[in-house]
RNA sequence: GGCCCGUUGGUGAAGCGGUCAACACACCAGCCUUUCACGCUGGCAUUCAGGGGUUCGAAUCCCCUACGGGUCACCA
């Protein structure tokens, strides 16, 4: 590997950073940083008709978000400006002036409909439908005919028949393609805006790319960029394709899927931790190798070490849900409360449980009630869920609390602490809730179940949650005598 | 339809010719806990899509079949 390892992720702006875009984005970035090499982030925007006003800048933030930096792109320029196809609309009309004028390239005026037509007939006839060649090769007084009738012209890029083309996949290893296969195909739109593999190839040569890594839907467009390596002299890269996602039914991901969760920005948005995502992401379709194949816990940096593109996987990856919110759920355990509180706070002030300007003593109580939430919490929007009963004023009791609530004892006990909570002075504490519930203890005689059951179903309604004195602290005095009260009062 | 690619338990997967096929998620059971959750312990593929070969020996190599997928765009 003599030269300088650089890779880049090259989306189209066409809409939000997608779980397949990212996990390429990673594997990329993974690799040139594993080689201390550059990692660039190009925009491919050739298809103005489908860009999206906002699209680039919002992947871009999302991949800032998960941590993935690059060192050359749009905003942060490099050797290689501009990073954004549009903007080398001259180079590419240089380039393709060359194929042109060498005759490997030639306009073609074929109209769409001529192109439908062709296509389904060739489908019809069980034929594979490709270009068939109907402007390959005009004189030129059919061209100047088809020219001054004003039809338009795209170019063409004239393959070579009866060629294999070889591909040297670090993740498939050889696969080989005939040139028979593939039929002329089109390298510019008539106003000369570049098609994808034109400008992809162009690009990539010029901005020295060493390693194309990309989806597994790109390896047969291969060939037809290496037939376009070769018509320049470029050299060609190591490419590797990762497998597909597929979605948690292991199907096709297709964009209406409701099976899943598909862009970056909405795990961000429900509370996902970016460590949690790029390690998912990195274990799709990856696998680290030897000792470090019984782990699963990596940080970037971890991957920056251990990730390899031989070790990705040839067969397609299916998305489980189940396992992200598992190691979602894990990375929020061992994140500080502090930030835990801080992601929690959007979603408790959207769903109205606390006011958008809190103060600290506020903030300390919204801390505390986080923090007895934390280890159970897949993703940090469950907290409006989770909490729910601390901000109802009154509670319904589930129908096993209303079991419980019915045993003989309950009556004695709940009015033995109702007595100790209404002569209590001062804040209740955890401590004093756990004196409290002591000194009921003492005057009924019922410990354990007989006791902690009935003031938990009285109190939230439940007969399990979290913490009981943790819970009736944070509840305070007034609602957790009201709904005694109320409970005795039936 | 042509050309490519893939197929290890419910899921992610290790495994690259030689012990009873790692590990993790999920699931089940037990322990811990006033309850839930967390955590801990144990269980969970007589078998590697199916069928043929090659070999003393195959999940691992070869062939065929089945199934799944990608692509054949003036989309990337």
């Amino acid at each position: 590997m003599a030269d300088r390892v650089r890779t880049r992720y090259a989306p189209s702006p066409t809409g939000h950073l997608h779980i397949g875009g990212a996990r390429t984005a990673l594997f990329s970035y993974l690799w040139a940083k594993k080689h201390g090499g550059d990692f660039i982030v190009r925009i491919e925007d050739t298809d103005t008709e489908r860009n999206v006003v906002d699209a680039e800048e919002k992947q871009m933030a999302a991949l800032a978000w998960l941590g993935i930096q690059w060192d050359e792109s749009v905003d942060v320029g490099g050797p290689h400006a501009p990073y954004r196809s549009m903007e080398r609309t001259g180079i590419y009309e240089e380039y393709l002036k060359r194929l042109l004028t060498s005759k490997q390239a030639y306009p073609c005026y074929c109209t769409s409909e001529e192109l439908e037509q062709d296509r389904e007939r060739q489908l019809a006839a069980g034929q594979a439908p490709r270009y068939i060649g109907r402007c390959r090769d005009l004189t030129e007084e059919e061209r100047s005919a088809r020219e001054s009738e004003g039809r338009m012209s795209s170019v063409r890029f004239r393959v070579p028949a009866g060629r294999k083309i070889l591909i040297e996949d670090i993740v498939r290893g050889d696969v080989s393609f005939e040139t028979d296969g593939i039929g002329d195909f089109i390298i510019a739109r008539p106003d000369g805006r570049p098609t994808y593999n034109f400008a992809v190839t162009i690009d990539d040569a010029l901005m020295e790319i060493t390693d194309v890594v990309r989806g597994e839907e790109h390896l047969s467009n291969t060939p037809r960029q290496i037939l376009l390596y070769e018509a320049f002299g470029f050299k060609i890269p190591r490419f590797a394709h990762a497998p597909l996602i597929l979605n948690p039914e292991g199907k096709k991901m297709s964009k209406r899927d409701e099976s899943i969760i598909q862009f970056i920005d909405q795990y961000k948005e429900l509370g996902y931790l970016p460590e949690a995502i790029n390690n998912f992401l990195a274990l799709l379709g990856w696998a680290p190798a030897g000792e470090k194949s019984e782990e699963e816990i990596f940080s970037l940096d971890e991957l920056t070490d251990i990730f390899s593109l031989d070790r990705i996987s040839k067969a397609p990856a299916v998305f489980d849900t189940g396992k992200l919110k598992w190691m979602n759920n894990h990375y929020i355990k061992e994140a500080s409360l502090e930030r835990i509180t801080d992601l929690a706070i959007p979603h408790l002030i959207k769903a109205g449980r606390i006011d958008s300007s809190i103060n600290e003593s506020e903030k300390t109580w919204v801390t505390r009630l986080v923090g007895l939430y934390q280890e159970q919490m897949d993703y940090v929007a469950q907290i409006t869920d989770l909490t729910a009963l601390f901000f109802l004023e009154e509670v319904e009791h589930s129908q096993e609390a209303k079991t419980v609530l019915a045993e003989e004892q309950v009556p004695t006990v709940i009015g033995a602490f109702v007595e100790q909570v209404k002569t209590h002075e001062g804040e209740l504490d955890p401590e004093e809730v756990k004196k409290l519930l002591k000194a009921v203890q003492k005057t009924t005689g019922f410990k354990g179940k007989q006791l902690f059951m009935p003031v938990r179903a009285a109190v939230t309604g439940e007969t399990h949650g979290p913490d009981l004195r943790e819970s009736i602290s944070l509840l305070g005095k007034e609602r957790v005598m009201t709904r005694l009260e109320t409970f005795l009062g039936q």
